[in-house]
DNA sequence: ACATTTTCTGCGGGAACCCGCAATGGCGCA
DNA sequence: TGCGCCATTGCGGGTTCCCGCAGAAAATGT
């Protein structure tokens, strides 16, 4: 069984390579990588069945390399191994990861046996594995107050500062119903119960999604790169 | 002399304890702090003269600690040791930063040596010190695209979701001079250069604001509490 | 098949926002 | 002193945004 690590912190790399070799002494060869350029590269001629990644990495992010990965060869097995319990993280990755293959992720903080479970689970029974801090961001009947994927989708392309006509556009909606999912979404994220003053609602709800974890950077970027695209094609 | 490291990660830890042993021998005792509440406990009755600590941290983030610390003992020298060339980590250091004291900025991507070098320049001689890879953001005399005080002031509100009428009032300025500020603000940023349809600003100040790393989740969060305690003084 | 609920959509109005224009008032410099 | 420059402020108008209302369409239950 041959393994890839993407880790760019020599220590953290260092501390899954020895984990590795440990639980799993059925891994024959493992290969190391520091940035995505070289993670791709390897993946991409290296023929490994199992990839540890961390998602904050120097150039490019995470779940952007994953996509290029997956979409080149969608069996492989990949622990997602990152510093941050970010719903964003997971909606990302949870939007690309292909049916043929098993994925896990996993914080840094988790302790040396939670990381060689998810070692084991995931890259040599092929089990999805995900830590608790994050799986309650997975509730797919929700108790109202997690986003649906359309009223994230319109999140996505409000953050992005698009007004309400070209977010009715670009998901084929009407200007009414897009600003029916913005008052859904104003709701869920808690923005009307604050007392105090009158606020602006849109950029306030950025701010809040950005706080409670629903956005972060990378996704920020992800969703500019892809908007950029999509408005070459319009 | 003593010294105060403030790290959660036992790997970057265990990096920095080495590094400063190996460059001060005039260290006579070195304490470790893993978050913020035992950093704070420790700075307050330890009598240390320095501390080297993360930006990231668990609870809180470290500008608060760094704030709480200096408000105790002005003199206290601090290194910020952090994973992020980030404008907003160093507009939210030189804001608090007290007369008395030193402190400098390194990247956990520098190399040993300039560690070093940062450790002896900044905990034992007492100088500024500032990773290059920030220093950019220093220019107070700017090519026009860096953001003047009352130019932040006014984005840390507009970030908070305050309408134009709110923003006036907290920075004693009238409607149409904040809705001034707002548009340099949105010229410095470049929001108006790119091309596409129309866009709206406010949000995409923000959005613009977090990606060239002038806001991050941090200053959301201190900029969220500061104005909650504002309003209850109104 | 029918009734009920939910979602989508158009219309309209009040509020907030963006910004051009012009008047005012400080500040430096010749 | 006088001149020009720039920040500040008010006013007005066009645009976008937020949202209540109500009808149409779709989904769901019986």
């Amino acid at each position: 069984m041959k393994v890839l690590v993407v880790e760019d912190d020599q220590f953290h790399a260092r501390y899954v390579l020895d984990a590795i070799s440990e639980e799993l002494p059925e891994v024959t060869e493992i290969a190391h990588a520091i940035n995505r350029d070289e993670a791709e590269i390897e993946a991409r001629t290296g023929g490994f069945e199992a990839i540890v990644m961390d998602l904050q990495m120097e150039q490019g992010n995470g779940i952007d390399a994953a996509r290029a990965i997956w979409a080149h060869s969608p069996q492989t097995r990949i622990l997602f191994w990152s510093n941050y319990a970010d719903e964003a993280y997971l909606r990302g990755i949870s939007q690309i990861v292909p049916e043929a293959s098993a994925y896990g992720y996993v914080l840094k903080t988790a302790t040396r046996d939670r990381l060689k479970l998810a070692l084991r689970a995931v890259l040599f029974e092929g089990q999805i594995m995900i830590s608790r801090e994050l799986y309650q961001y997975q509730r797919h009947r929700q108790p109202s107050s997690a986003l649906d994927k359309s009223e994230y989708a319109v999140l996505l392309d409000l953050a992005l500062g698009l007004q309400d006509k070209m977010i009715a556009e670009r998901q084929n909606l009407s200007l009414r119903t897009v600003q029916n999912r913005l008052q859904s979404l104003y709701d869920k994220l808690g923005i009307d119960e604050e007392d105090g003053p009158a606020l602006n609602k849109r950029v306030r709800a950025l701010n809040c999604a950005i706080r409670k974890k629903a956005l972060n950077l990378q996704t920020l970027e992800s969703a500019e790169a892809e908007y950029q695209r999509w408005r070459e094609t319009q």
